[in-house]
DNA sequence: CTGAAAGCGCTTACAG
DNA sequence: CTGAAAGCGCTTACAG
């Protein structure tokens, strides 16, 4: 039993392919029994039609591409299932784009929509993984294309993420209320813009607060759980002391707490520790963790929505889509302890 | 300026498209000349070969299609990432298919490779979403197709898992090592071959061990961290406790860890809790989590390969991967307390 | 409302 | 080693 096409079917139900073809994609345009005749059909043959067929006429694969650095993080998985639900739901198939970091497989994935193999793509990757003509305006060169997260900051892209900045600075600001003043902050990956965006929030915060940043207190990270650990290692062996931790995401602040109880560090009576993200497992941990959550299946959906948009040929109105955070408090924050105050 | 295709980049080197498509797929066959001037023109102009043309010809996709129940969980995102780096190692592009649990959501991926779009599938489900002629020999009227994880038990399906049974029963013959006789079981998703083979083993080695199983000392869950905490919840409530709870996965053995703190017992000296699977978090746990590791990237690889091995017409000789697991101890388990063993 | 025909971009058996 | 030609399965402007 050979694959059927739409010649079999045509041939089945007694029409011309086109009928076919027009009944499977534009009914409203067929005639209700000639319809049904077909749809009869179909129904019995189990027809498909072959997607290369009608994409090399429509020159419309129907996919889209997911650029992400690591999809084993819960951010970025969390955020490819509401794209795949949402891009589902109009049709589209979703290509997983997985680049483990590495700017050629960027590249790799952003030829599927040079190649047509994809009519757009999302990208959770801090670069345009695309040659551009310097001299033409730049968005006229890029095919459909959303920037989420590490929201890459070109004037009129299509970009959706949390407001970062605010969300570092709610959370800094969360530590000063509670009486912290020496606040250490673990960055994330150096070339992220969202690691420059938190540590503009924490900066801001606690200049307003009229604080002196010790630069010791600023450690470097690249939001692994490991960096986690060596940023808090290093925070330990200052002479003085932050009494307040917070980590530009929960994998390090996790991290961060296990060096903690590995020291024998009471939290938070004797440091608090906060992280940024809300990942499922923050709120598991012991102290459960004090973070900034963020909301995955909007942002996800919203980038969806606004690769959709462009797909069907309008140019968004609203280029930006920011997300709202939530300062999440649990556990592993308290007031700043007493000898912190005084010290 | 127009896209680029292959009979512009003949155009532009002077020769047929024939010999531009020969020079992209087999240059063995293309004098040493003709191909430089051809890849001259390819570099230059950035032509890439449409896919849906080459599809539509050799009637291969470049695709295949990876449907699993849940992306967000540590297990299958790990699996998938090595499964996509595998099949782009080897020219394939990989479509994301989270079910989300839903049946039909199952078939509409299956239907990707009905309708062309993917060459093969590889089934992280626990069910075959095809329409078969049970007169006729199953195995001819399925597509290139590897079952992960949840395998499904049909004769000379290829399937890629680690030995659930043996690592379940290595589990409890480990508590039992410990001392502990009344060892609870917590049970996943009641649909999942897993779940059923991780019973088995934990019966055999129980029977071993020559120790009646107390029905009560079995709990319903579903591999959700929620379930895990309602199972042990209702462990707590048993007359005679157990000293060890098994629970069949990391998740639900984590929210078990925490219904314990919450009740203020400590583990592993008042309980023992054991996970499967070592997710990422199981070893940032306090404390941390004695489980069953499971080689995801392992998996992911040898799923690709015996797809691959498909996909070029073999049928591998070798119809079933069982991947080695191990037992990872760590501090979640103890030592059987003594009125335990007494009572 | 329906059909015949052209053509999307590629590949490959065939002929030379 | 190379080219001309046919055709993969579909869609759609055109004609009726």
């Amino acid at each position: 039993m050979r694959k059927m096409g739409i010649k079999d079917i045509a041939a089945l139900s007694g029409v011309s392919p086109a009928t076919v073809s027009r009944t499977l994609r534009n009914p409203e345009l067929v005639n209700k029994d000639t319809r049904k005749k077909v749809m009869k059909a179909v129904k019995e043959s189990g027809y498909r039609p072959n997607r290369f067929g009608s994409s090399l006429r429509t020159r419309q694969s129907g996919n889209i591409v997911v650029v992400m650095p690591d999809i084993t993080h819960q951010v970025n998985a969390g955020i490819i299932r509401a794209i795949e639900s949402e891009a589902q739901k109009h049709g589209y198939s979703v290509l997983l784009g997985d680049t483990q970091g590495l700017i050629e497989r960027e590249r790799h994935y952003a030829d599927m929509v040079n190649s047509g193999q994809a009519d757009g793509i999302l990208l959770f990757t801090p670069r345009l993984p695309f040659d551009v003509d310097p001299d033409q305006p730049l968005l006229k060169q890029l095919p459909p294309l959303v920037s989420g997260n590490e929201t890459i900051p070109v004037e009129g892209l299509c970009r959706v993420s949390v407001n970062n900045t605010a969300g570092a600075r709610a959370a800094t600001e969360y530590l000063l209320s509670l009486g912290h003043r020496r606040i250490a902050a673990v960055l994330g990956a150096s070339d992220a813009p969202s690691n420059q965006e938190r540590l503009d929030g924490y900066h801001q915060a606690m200049d307003e607060a009229g604080l002196q940043v010790d630069p010791q207190w600023i450690v470097a990270g690249d939001y692994s759980t490991d960096s986690g650990m060596a940023a808090m290692e290093k925070l330990l062996k200052l002479r003085q002391r932050p009494t307040a931790v917070f980590c530009f995401n929960d994998d390090m602040a996790i991290g961060a707490l296990n060096v903690l109880h590995q020291y024998g560090f009471a939290i938070p009576q004797d440091i608090s520790v906060m992280g940024f993200d809300d990942i499922r497992y923050a709120a598991l941990m012991r102290p459960a963790l004090t973070t900034i959550h963020q909301p995955l299946e909007d942002i996800g959906r919203a980038a969806m929505q606004l690769l959709l948009e462009q797909l069907n040929g309008r140019q968004p109105k609203n280029n930006y889509v920011e997300l709202p955070f939530e300062l999440i408090v649990r556990q592993s924050t308290g007031p700043v302890p007493l000898q912190g105050e005084s010290e």
